[in-house]
DNA sequence: ATGATTGTTTGGAAATTTTCAAACGAAACA
DNA sequence: TGTTTCGTTTGAAAATTTCCAAACAATCAT
C-alpha cells in the first residue's frame, strides 16, 4: 500500500513552495506553511527542520517572518520547552492583507507623483500627469473591491466554521 | 531653477523600482516602466539604456518580458530602424491580470489537494481536507471580486478617457 | 551554580539572480 | 556584395539571496 501521508505531504510542500515563489516570496516560506497545513498538530522547530531537511538557522528566521505576517502563530504547549507552531486561523486573509498594503502603497505613489507634477505647472508633463491620474483611480477602485472581498469573506468564513462546529 | 523633469523622472524610476521589487519582480522592470511612463513619446532601446545607465543586454531581455506581459508594447515608427516602446494603454489592468492568473492557480492547487485527500478516505487527513476546503472557497470568492473589479474598471476607464477626448 | 535543551544570531559558503561586454545575427542601405 | 546599424544571445563577473554550522543566549531542571 502506498503511503498517502508522505505522498500528499511531499506534493503540498512542492506546490506551496512553487506558489510562494511565483508571488516573489521565499520558497522555504511555502514549504513551512505546507508542512504546518498538513499537520493536524502543531510542529516544533525541530519537527519542521526534520520534515524539510533544513537546518535550524533558516527555519528560525522564516518562522519569525511568517509569524510577523500572521501566517502562522506560536502556540503554547504545556509540559514542553519547545516552541510549537501552527497555521494562523486567518492565514489566507492575513496573506491577502499583506498584498492589500502594497496596493495602498501604489495608490499613494500615484497620488504623490501626480501632486508633484501638478505643482510644476509644466505643460510638457501633461502626459505623465494623466497617467498618474489613471493609476490613482485604478488602485483606488482596486482598494474598494479588495475591501468588499475581505468583508464578504469574513461572512463566508463564519458560515463555513459554523457548519463544522454544529 | 530646479530641473523639474529630471527630478521627477529620477523619483519615479526610484519609486517604481521599489514597488516592483516589493511585488517580487525585478527592480529593472519598474525602472523601465517608469521611464516609459514619464516620457510622452516612445523610447528606443538606446534611449532607455542611456536614461537608466544600463547596457543593452538586460534592457533587451526586460523589454521582452514586459512586452510578453503586455505592460509595454513595441510601436512602429516611420523612417527609423530602431524599435520604440511605450507603456501599454492597459498596463494597469494587464498587470492585474497577471496576478489574477496566480490567484486562479491557488484555487486549482487547493482543489487538487482536496481531491487527492478525499480519495484516500483517511480520517487522519480530515484537518488537511478542511483547510483545503477553506482555501478553495477563499480563492474562489477572491476570483469573483477580482472579476467585479476588472469589469467595473473597464467602465470607469472608458469614462476617464471620454473626459479627456471631449 | 551547573548542565542540558532550545531558539537566535552570525560569518561565510553555496546557489541564484542580475548585469555587462562581446560575439552574433538580421535587416537596411549603399 | 559589403557595410552599417540595430537587437539578441551568451559566457562570465558581480551582486544578492539563501543556507548552514557553529557560537551564543536564554531558560529550565537538577
Amino acid at each position: 500500500m502506498v503511503d498517502h501521508h508522505s505522498r500528499i505531504k511531499r506534493s503540498m510542500i512542492q506546490v506551496f513552495g512553487d506558489a510562494y515563489h511565483a508571488f516573489g516570496l521565499n520558497r522555504l516560506m511555502g514549504h513551512v506553511v505546507a508542512a504546518l497545513m498538513f499537520s493536524p498538530e502543531p510542529l516544533s522547530l525541530d519537527d519542521i527542520c526534520k520534515q524539510l531537511g533544513k537546518s535550524k538557522g533558516p527555519i528560525s528566521q522564516i518562522t519569525r517572518r511568517l509569524a510577523d505576517h500572521n501566517l502562522i502563530r506560536r502556540v503554547w504547549t504545556p509540559g514542553s520547552r519547545k516552541d510549537y507552531y501552527e497555521v494562523h486561523p486567518d492565514i489566507f486573509s492575513n496573506a491577502f492583507r499583506y498584498n492589500f498594503r502594497l496596493i495602498r502603497n501604489n495608490t499613494k505613489i500615484a497620488a504623490q507623483i501626480r501632486s508633484d507634477v501638478e505643482t510644476t505647472r509644466d505643460e510638457k508633463l501633461k502626459t505623465t500627469q494623466f497617467r498618474m491620474v489613471e493609476m490613482e483611480r485604478f488602485y483606488q477602485l482596486m482598494e474598494k473591491h479588495y475591501q468588499n472581498f475581505i468583508d464578504e469573506w469574513s461572512v463566508e468564513r463564519d458560515r463555513l466554521y459554523s457548519q463544522v462546529t454544529k
